[in-house]
DNA sequence: TCCTTATGTACAA
DNA sequence: TGTACCTAAGGAC
């Protein structure tokens, strides 16, 4: 479920159980792909966790960085652990990253990267990301600067970590509908005001997201219990207006969703409510 | 048991 | 623009 949100919650429950716990860690790499840095960190504390849009960095003393990006598939998984009582279960073999202590472990699998990076490498990474709704230092004129010079539509825009850093493919999409901008749009012509108003919601929506760790979008008036309608739950695990609803009624007006391929990825829009 | 699909990105041509 | 990479779930047989 990796957009910026799930990477943000990540960074904050790595830190919960396993900084500033004054003790050691055991780092392994049951899969084999991470095994030489991992020796060279087990047994160091985490001393820092830091996050910007997908990408999450997992710091070991002092100028050693874990750099881990989900990609599609990647997961992560925490266990409770009882001293002396209930040990961590063993590893499966797919468990490229394992974090342990006396309390805790977290198991990650299928990232597309997972690499010990310095000081230097890791700032390059923040270098080549645009504002991160969630980061505090976020600066939003940034994203638009680029945004009001690009012909490209602004679906594709915002799904360019070098624009907006975090949104990804449901974010991109419902935020889009929750503004009634018509997703082909050219970048150049999303004016300062409904980009401020973008920026705004996707601030919000995606703090909501970290908080529940799960991507809810609907207003509270467009409610299944609301529109009195039956509840449902949408396939990804929360409640969204156009995100895999393909040929369902729109929510508001009861148009069919349309999907179509953009830029190698599902979008999906109400060619109704849409047409700003 | 096989096939498709997925909230992503990098690189080659 | 196409392809490669990483994993697991769900549906079709």
């Amino acid at each position: 479920m990796p957009e910026g949100h799930t990477i943000h919650r990540l960074a904050q429950d790595y830190a919960t159980r396993f900084s500033g716990t004054g003790t050691g860690t055991l780092v392994t790499s049951p899969q084999g792909k991470f095994s030489d840095a991992a020796a060279l960190l087990t047994g160091a504390e985490l001393t820092h966790t830091d996050a910007h849009g997908k990408h999450l960095f997992l710091r070991f003393r002092d100028s050693d960085w874990v750099h881990i990006h989900l990609g599609l598939f990647g997961k992560v998984t925490f266990g409770e652990v009882a001293p002396g009582d209930t040990p961590a279960p063993p590893p499966t073999d797919t468990v490229r990253l394992r974090l342990a202590n006396d309390t805790a472990y977290a198991d990650l699998r299928g990232p597309t990267t997972c690499a010990l990076i310095t000081d230097a490498e890791k700032q390059a990474v923040h270098d080549r990301l645009g504002p991160d709704p969630l980061r505090p230092d976020a600066d939003p004129a940034t994203a638009h600067a680029r945004i009001r010079r690009s012909r490209t539509t602004i679906a594709a825009l915002l799904m360019d970590q070098k624009v907006v850093a975090g949104v990804g493919n449901v974010y991109r999409a419902e935020v889009l509908f929750r503004h009634g901008i018509d997703p082909y749009r050219p970048g150049k012509d999303i004016t300062p005001a409904e980009w401020d108003a973008v920026w705004t919601d996707l601030v919000a929506l995606m703090r909501e997201g970290v908080r529940n760790n799960r991507i809810d979008t609907v207003r509270p008036e467009h409610t299944p219990e609301a529109m009195g309608r039956p509840p449902r739950v949408d396939d990804h695990g929360g409640e969204v207006y156009v995100y895999r609803r393909a040929t369902l009624p729109c929510h508001i007006c009861g148009t069919g969703i349309r999907t179509a391929d953009l830029a190698a990825r599902n979008l999906f829009w109400c060619p109704t409510c849409q047409t700003n």
